[in-house]
DNA sequence: TGAAATGTTGGGGCG
DNA sequence: ACGCCCCAACATTTC
């Protein structure tokens, strides 16, 4: 009789699973196990966000692997000392787990295999989480890419299709005696309990986030090319924390929507592919380059002069009293749900960057404690865009003006009026700029300007003219 | 996956 | 009728 271990990390689904197939169809008992590292000591360790969703997410696991067979197995400490105990303990011969290509990740993977390897056990790992893995992608000359378009060319080129892998069809029964923590016992949830429009918000797990798949593609999968761009409306897939944590694969949602589609992939649909290319051209930059976690990808960018004494500017752009409706709209939907729309993050992320010359890492920092799709490849990618100093980044010039984005974007003001409540009142032609707005006009509306809701927080001309001063000393230095 | 400054054009008011 | 100026509206350049 032989035993085998699937080791759940970020592949929290039973569907499109190699790791789960192989170890169900090649061992007699199957021990499924979630190892919680709870280091705060690592300068990237799970975001209090994440971690509610993790809760969700495994709670979600559990009941249907329950519903199969035997059930979620929990513990808490150093993946190799689980995992040796565990092996010891149960007779197991093999152990199975889908990669992760974090930096840190890959180097204990890599450590744990070898370990094991020599001790004579089995490991065998996966791809579960991309259509593509960093290595399987690079440039003539065998280099990384360092450039959005030719990759997504490239990955064309390869076939965006990949077939996912069907559920199994039974669980293999655990061994006997094997013991597990409670999920609760991770304490992954808040003590202070700031996660209440999380649950509004989201539903968590395997069959939601196929749900969400199936219903986005139904609904605003047809206008998604300029739709995603409108914050007020429902116009994107919101499969990012579902990715993130695997509970649908890349796999699934591409063939989802290049099998299904009776007009085919059109415009609309491959503009969507295109941001599932971003997810992994992110994971290739980070596998290649990991020292863009807190380094800049353009060394020039090391010697941007940065403000000091921020620390009160960072709190109100956090708490989203910036007086910039679109921006204060973008980080309470953040706070109240884990969540922000893209176009929003670009916004808040050019204020933070450019016109208030805050490090990029304060932001990232933010977005890493705030987001429940927090992931290190895409933040680090999305930071580095923004300021300018990262692989394929936006131009350092590009300095968006938030009355203008928010005038283009929510030309209704729907998003600010169920974000900054206390703006509702105010008329269309005003609500992405109160202090324009006469005195009765004001009054009208009931908002008392500094009591209510804040002035804008610096002047965006003179704070623009003064970024482009900084990252143009950047532009003329030498590489 | 910008915005502002600058340049060009053409219709209309006016002497 | 004609030229001149003004200034939207649009295009191009610059950061």
């Amino acid at each position: 009789m032989t035993t085998a271990i699937i080791w759940f990390r970020r592949d929290l689904r039973l569907s499109d699973n190699p790791a789960l197939l192989a170890a169900v169809e090649r061992a007699d008992f199957v021990i499924p196990l979630y190892i919680h590292q709870s280091r705060l000591d690592q300068p990237w360790s799970i975001g209090s966000a994440s971690r509610w969703w993790l809760h969700q997410s495994l709670r979600a696991l559990d009941s249907s692997i329950r519903s199969v067979g035997s059930g979620l197995v929990i513990r808490q400490g150093e993946p190799l000392e689980i995992l040796r105990e565990i092996a010891a303990t149960h007779g197991v011969q093999s152990v199975y787990w889908n990669r992760l290509y974090d930096p840190d990740e890959v180097a204990r993977d890599t450590h744990i295999k070898k370990a094991f390897k020599d001790g004579g056990l089995a490991v065998e790992t996966f791809n579960s989480a991309l259509l593509y893995e960093p290595w399987e992608i690079s440039r003539s000359g065998g280099e990384p890419y360092r450039v959005f378009t030719p990759f997504w060319k490239a990955m064309q080129a390869l076939g965006l299709k990949r077939a996912p892998e069907p559920a199994p069809a039974t669980m293999s029964p655990l061994p006997d005696g094997v013991r597990s923590d409670s999920i609760d016992s991770l304490e992954l949830l808040p003590r202070i309990p700031w996660d209440q429009g999380f649950y509004e918000s989201w539903s968590v797990g395997e069959a939601a986030a196929y749900a969400r798949l199936s219903e986005f593609r139904n609904t605003a999968l047809a206008h998604y090319k300029t739709g995603r761009d409108f914050p007020g409306h429902v116009g994107t897939s919101r499969l990012s924390p579902h990715l993130h944590f695997g509970e649908i694969s890349p796999r699934q949602v591409v063939n989802l929507l290049l099998h299904d589609l009776d007009f085919g992939c059109g415009t609309d649909c491959l503009s969507y592919l295109r941001e599932i290319a971003w997810r992994e051209f992110a994971v290739h930059l980070l596998f290649h380059f990991p020292h863009t976690i807190d380094s800049p990808m353009d060394a020039r960018f090391k010697g941007l002069p940065w403000r000091k004494d921020y620390e009160n500017d960072l709190k109100q752009w956090q708490r989203g009293l910036t007086g910039f409706p679109i921006i204060d709209a973008g980080m309470r939907e953040l706070w109240h749900t884990g969540w922000m729309h893209n176009r929003v993050r670009m916004i808040a992320a050019s204020l933070l960057t450019k016109n208030l010359l805050i490090p990029w890492h304060e932001g990232a920092r933010w977005f890493w404690d705030t987001l429940v799709d927090a992931d290190l490849a895409s933040n680090t990618m999305g930071w580095q865009w923004t300021a300018g100093c990262g692989a394929d980044a936006a131009p350092y010039f590009r300095i968006f003006n938030p009355i203008l984005q928010g005038e283009r974007f929510d030309p209704q003001g729907e998003y600010i009026r169920r974000w900054v409540p206390e703006l509702s009142a105010l008329s269309s032609r005003f609500i992405h700029k109160p202090w324009e707005a006469s005195e009765s006009l004001l009054a009208d509306s009931d908002v008392k300007l500094e009591k209510d809701y804040p002035r804008p927080m610096i002047d965006l001309k003179e704070s623009r003219e003064r970024a482009l001063t900084a990252f143009g000393v950047i532009k003329s230095s030498a590489l």
